[in-house]
DNA sequence: TACGATTAAATCGTACACTATTTAATCGTA
DNA sequence: TACGATTAAATAGTGTACGATTTAATCGTA
């Protein structure tokens, strides 16, 4: 019995004895017509979208959690190892270019894969800015259990291949879109 | 310039014009042929679920920062406030059903928006392990300048609400799926 | 009705994620 | 070629998330 799922909830939500519940004043910035049949609160409705990508990115996290574990792996950790599996020496900055992650928070993690033996950190030669990360021989054996992983999320979701592969185009779209929109500095 | 999206990493990964969008390196999931060699790396092709997710949701709540922030809130904030705006008073764990969050991460979350002067936080007479969360007129008030924010995202985003609509859909279904997977722990 | 089990929050420890700042190396150009 | 600007990591500080444990209140039932 993880979610108690709203079960509760109705009683609460049931006598919404709340005068100024929502809406009423929403209905303002809705051009409306004669038509009263859509009293959508956009605050409702907006939870949808963001909300909907939070709790939804927290629970296939979740999903992966205990196949991750085993392999003594932290999510975003399992993304950077793939990153590396990809693209054999990288360094911080492309590693947080490839994730959209940046040094705050990638130092630390590939401190703990380095001590966890799976990387190495070395300071490059050409420039000593640099910080190369690649693959230790344990870190690159790793690869063969973590094939394992997908399939193993696929099942347990039980939701068709191709309705996720449509899901992630949507998804693209969408990190393209607000990618865009924090660089582009000068409107508004 | 925010990110300098793998200009530098062309000479790393060929010609992947951009990696963190790819869409068609996932080429055929689909077993093609007699060919048992299957070039498909699952792994790769995997990130683009999970990994699209997170992205996803980091970027889209990176939207609503620079329009959240002048109002003192932060996403999970703003999320646990539409939360109370729509059902007035909320025990912390119904707050939790609602958000799919749990006490540690709520507690101290919720004596910030304490501090902050938005919600009173008092023991229940009926059952005094319950903590009663309601919202302050300040806190009511702040719902006004709330409702700007939903269309100013959509705006930003530049996407079609009816696409946003069926992205929520799919969403939806994922939620749905992932947190089934870990309500059944017999299996496996 | 007493007492073990359950439940609601809080607390502790670890690990991201983000903003702002710092440090050190490299670059551009006068 | 010296020197200010830029760049790559790291650091500091705040705020989630989550597992595990703790504390206090309530419940179930013998």
């Amino acid at each position: 019995m993880v979610s108690p799922t709203m079960s509760e909830m109705t009683n609460v939500q049931e006598n919404a004895s709340d005068p100024q519940l929502s809406t009423q004043d929403s209905r303002s910035l809705a051009s409306n017509g004669a038509d009263t049949s859509a009293p959508v609160d956009p605050l409702a409705l907006e939870r949808q979208v963001c909300f909907a990508l939070v709790v939804a990115a927290r629970s296939v996290v979740s999903v992966y959690r205990p196949l991750l574990e085993p392999m003594g792996l932290t999510h975003p950790q399992y993304l950077v190892m793939l990153a590396l599996w990809e693209h054999s020496p990288l360094s911080v900055r492309e590693i947080g270019a490839l994730l959209q992650l940046d040094s705050p928070t990638l130092s630390p993690l590939l401190k703990r894969l380095a001590s966890a033996g799976l990387v190495t950190r070395t300071r490059s030669n050409d420039d000593e800015r640099r910080l190369i990360i690649e693959l230790t021989p344990e870190g690159r054996a790793l690869r063969e259990r973590a094939t394992l992983i997908p399939p193993a999320v696929v099942a347990r979701l039980g939701i068709e291949i191709s309705e996720l592969e449509s899901l992630r185009t949507a998804l693209t779209k969408v990190i393209k879109a607000a990618l865009e929109v924090d660089e582009t500095p000068g409107e508004r």
